[in-house]
DNA sequence: TGAATTTATATCGTACACGATTAAATCGTT
DNA sequence: AACGATTTAATCGTGTACGATATAAATTCA
């Protein structure tokens, strides 16, 4: 066996990529945020974008820091991308008057239009993914469990 | 009901972040490369790097295309993840010879050696993630398969 | 009250991801 | 041989992620 080329099985099969749930995992999350951009670019968002617009779609206003709960970000990362959905006309951000110390984020018209245009990208990425809906809830569920 | 705020049930199901399988892989990975981090901390490496350092001690010399094949990732990435690990010390790079197009990359033995650190990364992780053997098998499989 | 602590964002530096473009080397076909 | 098409990495610009730190407002409590 060669000296200078480690085959495959001269590496622990614990530190084999195949064997990696969290490989499999990094990789699907790529491979989805790439399978969104064609649709998405389309709204003129980028895919952590597209999920801030779904929390507000939920429900509006909302905090940075209740936004950061449900997307399990913090501020150095939302802080940057809710300017930019400010800067599109999608939103608008002021200082709550309550807390001076909060900031609340809450949908222009512009950005409350924007919902009648995404409606359809689940649709579209459902078909895209060609897998049955209760595999997907059952995956959808194994996950959330895993991020506890 | 109010104008001005949008209740959850006003969002389409379709729309619901909870709902959302995407989302769900989008938290998780986040959530996993986050567990990686103090583990990899130890050995110098981030997530990315870890990987390429598995996919290295696998099978080396490898191109930055096989590279990439493996990773699921393009140059675009690599380059610059590769060339931090190269000023670590950890990988050589150089041009094939056969085809002035390949970059080789190669293990130095700092490389080599960083491998018995990184034996008991996996085992650790699995006690943090919690979760039976079994169960983490099939999901990695499920994932796998969503990635095609 | 007022100092110490806590809380809510923002800022900064580092490191991915990825589309688009570039540049060099190789290949194919004539 | 020649030359256009293809392949392989690198480069560039934009946008996340996140730890560490900063800042300011609110709260606690001595």
């Amino acid at each position: 066996m060669s000296q200078k080329t480690a085959a495959p099985s001269d590496s622990p099969e614990v530190l084999r990529l195949d064997n990696q749930l969290c490989f499999a995992l990094y990789g699907a999350a790529n491979r989805m945020t790439r399978l969104y951009r064609p649709l998405l670019d389309a709204l003129g968002l980028t895919y952590p974008q597209y999920l801030a617009m779904l929390v507000l779609w939920e429900q509006s206003p909302r905090t940075v820091g209740a936004l950061g709960d449900a997307l399990d970000l913090d501020s150095s990362t939302l802080t940057p991308l809710l300017k930019r959905l400010e800067a599109g006309g999608l939103i608008a951000r002021r200082r709550d008057p309550e807390d001076e110390r909060r900031v609340i984020v809450d949908l222009t018209d512009k950005g409350r239009a924007l919902r009648d245009r995404a409606i359809d990208v689940p649709e579209k990425l459902f078909c895209a993914l060609d897998m049955p809906l209760d595999a997907m809830a059952a995956l959808r569920e194994r996950l959330k469990a895993v991020a506890r």
